[in-house]
DNA sequence: TTGAAAGCGATACCAG
DNA sequence: CTGGTATCGCTTTCAA
């Protein structure tokens, strides 16, 4: 059972390979009568066209790579989906590549995407990436567009969410609801993400008169277990009574470690502090209560970083901010009436 | 800026292609200082060997395709990222495609995988697969290999975790807590893994004298709503009284939902019921209480997976079947003395 | 409408 | 130890 290759559809078919090779893309004029004998010849055969020979010819792979901080993450499974799915409605395959935000993992695998001469990158990773990565792109002449993260000064498209504006939503959110007194739990403020979530949360803020006060911004850490240290920090400095009645949590993440501590301690949510998070992951509505949240727009993320990076415009230093949305569940509330 | 090839190389070094081409996959002997220029040249050029056509010629592409449901779903993501893993250590690079189980979108992309000519290909996806992908699989002679499920008369290697086993011990822990009464929430029966899980389930009990009940079986649905209304179901049939002591779910997403429920309806986990699930999902230490699980080798699934694909081993219809390791956290306690 | 032939960029055999 | 050359499988002029 050797492969087979263009040559034997050809010679089955009675013509050459170059008549095969116009049907198979459709090129060229071809009798509708060639045309049929080709096709009948190629599912006799079951012939594969060989993308590698393809590629190599024509300078094109079918191939996209995503580089993701860590795929295990539900928000970037979710926008690795949602590349997949756009990808395979174009036929193109997608590599994925978890780099941790390893400067290391991310050379590398970023020399092995360039040796497979992949047709484009979306990079969905780190702000700290390293110059190196920079100028190795810049002088590989791949298509390249970022993802998720806006990061200054990058000459590629930038498609993101626009952070700011989720945070102000957020926040208004909760004002609306009648909260005055809102804190805000954060992950490192060196992350550009968490600035920007901050300055929606400040600008929510003075719109609507409400003066920001320091002591009610809490930052420090990832995840689950940095929202539960958050929230037991929140509390051992103010006393239960002067405790605020609503948190914005700038990652869902955040919000259920908050929660889970405010269960132990007995703190009803929403009933005593309302609360609201940031990413709608899949969790998200899965915890008791259903948390409101954020949601950004992963899937139109990832369809519009697909077709950016092939479509046949030139890639320049464009940034696209994509709205996000307020879900509203069942974390937040009216503040009870002063007691 | 054109591309650089290796004649580009070979002209920088003084040589010829054929001799670039035996450093560069440390081939043949070659001098010292030839070498040295040469390894010069690339660097100065900053060359890239173009994959496309090594591949071309080496019929091996240094790439795996990863076949799975969804890669939103946890366990999927996990799976994925130890592959992924074990790729980058040997420089290979990972297609990944989810299929929602969708027997068209599963040959579609196994069509595309086949084209690219991949080295090997990971199947970690419905056992309701067409014939028609055996087919296509068999006659198209890449290499194989099915992971976490279990599909009878499948002439490849499989590996997957030892569910049964899983079972057993899942269940053995809570009898050695002292419950005697015990349900179990499952997906949907038609899926083997659910037998096989089931099957372990009532071998412990046997193994313990401890008669199996049939009113205590729940099956039904998929995840966390799954677990949810499995709860719902069994409040409903039995009075609160009557509730047996612990509860078997052989799915986290089942076992979150029915923690949910308890929740709302003031039953306290593991105080009035334990409560263990299976796959330790992320979640499952994220929630209140921590869940006590079956987590599954998730990690040595996919670099097994990945080592043996790449091996030089025939593949062979063998099916290997790993350990999973109850990890043991706060959502099972001993039952309450008799009240 | 069809085909011959020249590559795409690398590898491998075999000669020197 | 090094290099010429055929070749991998397909695409693309260009001529017929």
């Amino acid at each position: 059972m050797p492969k087979v290759t263009i040559y034997d559809v050809a010679k089955r078919a009675g013509v050459s390979a170059a008549t095969v090779s116009k049907v198979l893309n459709g090129t060229g004029r071809i009798s509708p009568e060639t045309s049929q004998r080709i096709r009948a010849a190629i599912e006799e055969l079951r012939y594969r066209p060989n993308l590698i020979a393809s590629a190599l010819k024509k300078h094109q792979t079918f191939s996209v790579g995503l580089l993701v901080p860590d795929i295990t993450n539900p928000f970037y499974a979710a926008l690795a989906r949602a590349v997949e799915d756009q990808a395979l409605a174009h036929n193109y395959a997608v590599l994925i590549c978890s780099t941790d935000n390893i400067a290391e993992r991310e050379e590398k695998q970023l020399e092995l995407f360039l040796r497979q001469r992949l047709d484009g990158l979306i990079v969905a990773t780190s702000e700290a990436m390293g110059q190196e990565f920079f100028n190795t792109l810049h002088q590989s002449q791949v298509r390249v567009v970022f993802i998720d993260r806006v990061i200054p000064n990058v000459p590629y498209p930038v498609i993101a969410t626009d952070h700011y504006l989720g945070s102000y939503l957020a926040t208004e959110h909760l004002i609306e609801l009648g909260h005055r007194e809102i804190a805000i739990f954060l992950e490192p403020l060196t992350l550009r993400s968490s600035l920007e979530r901050l300055r929606g949360f400040a600008k929510a803020l003075e719109a609507h008169q409400i003066k920001f006060d320091d002591h009610l911004v809490f930052s420090e850490g990832f995840g689950v277990e940095a929202g539960y240290e958050l929230a037991q920090r929140m509390l051992a400095q103010k006393g239960p009574q002067e405790l605020p009645t609503a948190i914005f949590a700038a990652t869902d993440q955040l919000a259920i470690g908050a929660l889970q501590y405010f269960h132990e301690k007995g703190i009803n949510v929403p009933d005593q502090i309302s609360l609201i998070g940031y990413d709608d992951i899949q969790m998200a509505k899965m915890v008791s209560p259903p948390l409101t949240t954020v949601a950004q727009p992963i899937t139109e993320l990832g369809h519009q970083a697909f077709e950016v990076l092939l479509g046949t415009q030139a890639l320049s230093a464009t940034t696209t901010l994509l709205p996000p949305r307020v879900i509203i569940r069942s974390s937040t509330a009216a503040p009870l009436p002063q007691s």
